[in-house]
Formats: C-alpha cells, structure tokens, sequence
DNA sequence: CACGATGATTGATGTGCGTCAATCGCGCGA
DNA sequence: TCGCGCGATTGACGCACATCAATCATCGTG
C-alpha cells in the first residue's frame, strides 16, 4: 500500500519524465525495452550485492530503491535513492564491479535492462545520450549539495535539505499533492541517509514540525508547509533548486 | 615550486595517465588539442564561479584544483580535487550552469576545451567514449566512499581515508616516491574536504603520526609508513583500493 | 633586522549528537 | 482476543568535535 501511491499518480503505462522523449517512436521503443526487462521486487530485497559484478542498467519503474555503502564494521550511509524514472548505472571504474549496494526499500518494478541492450538502443536514439549525461549530471549534483550538507550542516539543516530534495523529485513524477507526499522509510533508513542516528532523526523532525515548516501524519506522510522556512533552514535558494535538483527536464 | 614536484615526475611532454590510449595516433591528436587551449592559472584564482554558465571541459595538465560548494553562510565545503591528468564537467543538469566553484589550489595548467570541440573530438575517437565513462564512474564511486565516511566514520577514519585516496590517485601520476607525496595544502582546506575544523585535522594527523602510520615533514610532506594500519583505521581493504579508486587502467 | 601575515600547534571550554534504556503505539499472526 | 515485535518517542548521560584563544614557526617585505 505503500508503493500504491507511487504506482497510482503516475500513469499506469509505465513513462516517467526522464523517458518523455520528443519523438514519440522512440518513446514507444523504449517502453516496449522497459515492459520486457520488467521485474518485481519485494520490500527488503537486495537487488544487487555491493561488489558484485554486473552487466545491466536498472530503471526504476515504481516504488524506492536504496543505493547504499558499508563499512567494515557494519555501518551503512544511503548514498543516494533511485524513484521511479530514475537510471541506475551502478557500476565502478575499470570492472564491472557493483560500487554500490542495491536494495528495494519499498516493492518495486525495475527494468533490468542488459548493458549491450542498453549500448544498441543509444545508437537508435541519440536523444538517449543527451538524456543519460542530464541524469549523470543530476545525480552529480545531487550528491554535491547532500556532501556539502553533510560535512558543514547541523541536524535540521540535513533533514530540511532531505524533505526539500525528496519533495522536488517525487513532484516530478508526480507522487507530491498539495506539499504532502509518502515518505516510504524508517527513521532509522532516513538516518543513514542524511549521516544521523534514528534517535536523533526522530528528534529533529518534531523540532520541524514545532517550528511548523513541515508536518508529519501516518507514520511518514510529509506535508511542507513552509517551502520557505523550510528552504532557509536547509540552506537553499528556493529558486535555485527548481533548475540543480530535478534531473529531466519536465516541470 | 610546491607544483615543480608535479611536473617533474611525470614526462614533461603532458601525457597523463588517462590519456593514454592504445593507439599513437590517437595521443598525439589529443596533445595537439591540450597544447591549444592549454592555460596557466596562479595558485588561488578562481577558475570558474559557482553557479556560472560554461560550455567548457577542463583537463588538468598540472598542478591541484579544487572543486567546492559553499552554503549562504560563507561555509565550505571541498566536493573534490582535480589532479593532473583529470577531467573535469562541472555543469549541472538542464542548463549550463556549474554546479561547482573551480578553484588552483596550487598553480596550475588547465586545457580549457570548448564543448562543441570535445564532442567532435568525441566522434573521431571512440575510445575516448570509454574513457569518459570511467572517468565519471571513478568519481561517483570516489565521492561514495568519501560519503559513507563523512557519514559514518571519525576524525581518524576521514583523515586516514584521505590519505590513502590521494596517495593512490598521485601514485596513478607518478608524484608518490617511497610511499612520499606532497599535499600542497593547509589544514584549513583539508578540514573543507573531509568535514572537520582545521584545529580537528591538526590534531588527529599528529595523533596518525603518534601512532605511527603517517609521517609528517615541511608542511605537508606525506610519508604512509604503515599502509595496513592506515586502511584499518580508514576502513578499507587495500586491495580493494587498487580497482575502486583508480580511475585509468593503469598501476 | 624588525615587522606583519599566515598557518600550525596546543589548551580550555562548550555543545550537538550518539548511545543506552525505558516506554509507548501499532499492526500482525496465532 | 491476546501477545509479540518492530519502530517511534522521550529522557539521561557521555563523548567527539567545534569554538575560542594564546603561542609559536615560518616566510616575505620594507
């Protein structure tokens, strides 16, 4: 029921922004590729084991995943997380090594889409190219801003900087109504995401909701209710986020 | 004279690691390219403000540059440096913005390749197609594991990790002898980089140098005395190192 | 040669966040 | 229906690191 949300506000036929393609052919090409290499994944699950190696690129359909990075000790930091439309190349420099842990974080369809598959559609649609450097860049970016965060910025500003990036991107793929959206993690998860125990996250959350720039219902239902406040808690130019966030380039 | 001890160990004639390709014919196109746009920047000038347009990539030819983010606050925070031999995109997505300020840290040369050249050049060597790839790839997975340790580990771990990136990155240029590298910074910058203040870095190097694992001479020579109890302490496996940090084929 | 500037070093003090632990609330399965 | 378990919440306490401040070392400059 989680995952519905996400599966219900966009279209059901499977064409997340990042695939809007201006030809509609390709478009169609694309989802045809998308439905065949189609699969489910449960909550929990491991996609693909950090180290592993790997020949795919993974395109998320519906529902979370967790890009995620252990230490020896057992520590896990959530480097990034992949929604629906996303692109997931995760592989390392020299070998085919998987340099991040891939894991479902709700049920979740993802396209497995081999790399040579993947090689011979971007010589049928170099539009493709253009897409892929935009979704590089992003993600780039991305992780920019969450490491600036995460080196300089005390509790509020990292969890601030999360809801407000969460928010723009789930809004693209059209998962936010009126500032609210689902929040499909635990306190804990989020933790290890923006570099902070569960004890804490929980802590600086109702300091948010205190100062009223966000509520909370339902165990992680998330309403911004002070895109400002909020923006300036993070540390962000609220204009400036529409164009540095959001990876394609759909509204 | 700190930037002498760059250019001297590698050949002089400007052909770093990356830019080896199997074919001569290939290098020598690519050097000619280097050699036209090739600029000289002063230790501390500002080679491209943050939040700029640029439709340029840059290649390090020698000398450090640092790519940095800063909060409206005036506080820092280095993303990542740029050594010889490295390729730098700093745009963000959607428009041409940079995402990243550019800074030398050191004096510097910098081949300054306009993007409608880099492209042309793109399509007459496909290898360099490649190239790119796992350029990018080396850098997301770079910016991972500095991450998970910004997140998860202390002072000792982010230090030591440091360390061990940087010496692995100089070896791939030829500026490591004996396990000796020069780190043409202050205290102040390394702090920017691995998230902590310059007093914290001053104390736990000399805390890595009490216990033995680092040495320190004349500001900044870096001597790793002691690599296992240096990656034990980063977190690592050191074989592991070998194939996730260096971003070309080479030893 | 004294000077001022910049950065390293070291100590003292404060605090933001982690850790431990107890309680609470909810959903789920027997 | 009760109980079990996971996750959220809250309080108490400690520590790693930031901050402030003073001293020192080095270097370039008039």
């Amino acid at each position: 029921m989680t995952e519905q949300n996400l599966l219900t506000t966009p279209p059901r036929h499977i064409a997340p922004p990042a695939w809007k393609l201006s030809t509609t052919s390709g478009t169609e090409m694309i989802e045809q590729l998308l439905r065949t290499y189609q699969r489910r994944s449960h909550a929990g699950t491991v996609v693909a084991l950090e180290g592993s190696t790997s020949h795919v690129v993974f395109c998320v359909l519906s529902g979370w995943l967790s890009l995620s990075k252990s230490m020896e000790d057992g520590q896990r930091h959530i480097i990034d997380f992949a929604l629906p439309g996303d692109l997931v190349n995760s592989v390392c420099a020299n070998n085919k090594t998987n340099a991040l842990q891939i894991e479902a974080v709700t049920s979740a369809t993802v396209a497995v889409i081999p790399d040579y598959r993947w090689a011979s559609l971007l010589e049928d649609l170099p539009q493709l190219k253009n897409l892929e450097d935009r979704v590089i860049a992003g993600t780039l970016s991305r992780l920019s801003e969450r490491m600036l965060r995460l080196g300089k910025g005390n509790a509020e500003t990292r969890i601030a900087y999360a809801m407000i990036e969460l928010c723009i991107r789930l809004r693209a793929v059209g998962a936010v109504r009126d500032w609210t959206f689902h929040l499909p993690l635990t306190q804990q998860q989020l933790g290890d995401f923006v570099g902070l125990s569960s004890v804490h996250v929980c802590r600086t959350l109702r300091s948010l909701s205190r100062l009223g720039v966000i509520a909370m219902k339902d165990h992680m239902d998330i309403t911004i209710h002070n895109i400002d406040g909020l923006a300036k808690i993070a540390g962000v130019d609220p204009r400036a986020l529409e164009n540095q966030i959001i990876p394609s380039g759909r509204r």
